[in-house]
DNA sequence: ATGGCCTACGTAGTAGGA
C-alpha cells in the first residue's frame, strides 16, 4: 500500500500537476494539505473519475487537508482533538483497509511565524495537541501513520543553509524538541528509515531560485507506530515534481507498507 | 549577474505562507 502526503499549495492552482502526478505516481492513499478550499468547492470528480474516495477538511481561503484513497475510508474524524476553540482545519482521520487496517492521520502543523509571538505560541500548543493524540495511537498498538507538512526542520543535516533557519520557527530549538518529544515516544521517521545523510528536501521556497540552487528543507514527514514500521518497504521523495510546470512548492513524499 | 515568489480573495491590494 502506498501512502503518500503532498502540501499542494490550492488545489485550484494544481488543477493540472496533481492529477499529472497521480497518472504517474499511482498512490493508494494521499494525504493533501493546504487544499485552500472550501468543502463544498473542493473537485472531488477528479479524483472519484480516478477510483479515488475522497473526504476533505476544507475552510476559505487558506489551509485545509483532504484524503485522497482507492480504499473505502471509514471512521473519518475531522479536527485535532485537545481544543474545541480551534477553528483551523488541519488534521483529518481515517482508516483504510488492504491486506491490514491502517490509521492514516493527515496533518498541517502550523508554521508559527514570526517567532516568538502569539502565533508560535498557537504553534507550540497545536504540538502538545499534537503530543496527546500520538500517545493515543501508540496505546492502540495498531499500525497508524502520522504525516503531513509538519514545518519542522528536524535537524541541521535537514536544510541546506541550517544557519538561515536559526531562529525560524521550522527549526527554533522548541520546535525541534517538541517534534523529537512526539517521535521519542516511539514512532519511526519512515524516511529516516530507509535514507541518510543530508541533501533531501521536501520544500524549496519559490523566491531567490531556490529550486535551482537546491537551498531547500525537510518539513514533510511520515511517522510510523511499531506495528506500522513492521510493515516499511521503501519511502521517497519525489522531487523531481518540483521542476514540472506550476509545480507546488513543496513535492509529495511517500511509503509503501506491506498492507 | 549576489538575482528575488505564489495563492486566495476579488477585482486592488492584503494576508499568509516558509
Amino acid at each position: 500500500m502506498k501512502i503518500a502526503s503532498f502540501n499542494i499549495n490550492g488545489i485550484k492552482a494544481r488543477a493540472e500537476a496533481l492529477p499529472r502526478w497521480l497518472d504517474h505516481a499511482h498512490p493508494d492513499v494521499v494525504v493533501l494539505q493546504e487544499i485552500k478550499s472550501q468543502d463544498e468547492a473542493f473537485p472531488r470528480e477528479m479524483f472519484e473519475d480516478r477510483g479515488y474516495n475522497v473526504e476533505t477538511h476544507g475552510q476559505k481561503g487558506f489551509n485545509g487537508v483532504a484524503i485522497l484513497s482507492k480504499f473505502p475510508l471509514e471512521d473519518v474524524s475531522r479536527g485535532l482533538p485537545g481544543d474545541d476553540g480551534d477553528d483551523q482545519a488541519r488534521w483529518i482521520e481515517a482508516t483504510v483497509t488492504g491486506k491490514r487496517a491502517i490509521r492514516i492521520c493527515g496533518m498541517y502543523l502550523p508554521n508559527g511565524n514570526p517567532a516568538p509571538g502569539p502565533k508560535y505560541d498557537y504553534k507550540l500548543a497545536w504540538m502538545a495537541r499534537l503530543e496527546r493524540r500520538a500517545r493515543d495511537l501508540l496505546a492502540a498498538e495498531e499500525p497508524a501513520v502520522m504525516l503531513g507538512d509538519y514545518n519542522i526542520i528536524p535537524q541541521a543535516e535537514d536544510a541546506a543553509r541550517p544557519e538561515a533557519w536559526r531562529e525560524d520557527a521550522l527549526f527554533r530549538l522548541e520546535s525541534r524538541e517538541a517534534f523529537r518529544r512526539v517521535v521519542n515516544l516511539g514512532f519511526t521517521d519512515a524516511f529516516r528509515a530507509r535514507h541518510h545523510g543530508p541533501g533531501h528536501y521536501t520544500f524549496w521556497d519559490y523566491q531567490a531560485g531556490a529550486w535551482r540552487r537546491n537551498d531547500g528543507i525537510r518539513i514533510d514527514h511520515l511517522l510510523l507506530t511499531p506495528q506500522a514500521a513492521d510493515l516499511l518497504r521503501d519511502c521517497q521523495i519525489d522531487s523531481a515534481e518540483r521542476a514540472g510546470d506550476k509545480p507546488s512548492d513543496h513535492v509529495p513524499i511517500w511509503v509503501d507498507l506491506d498492507a
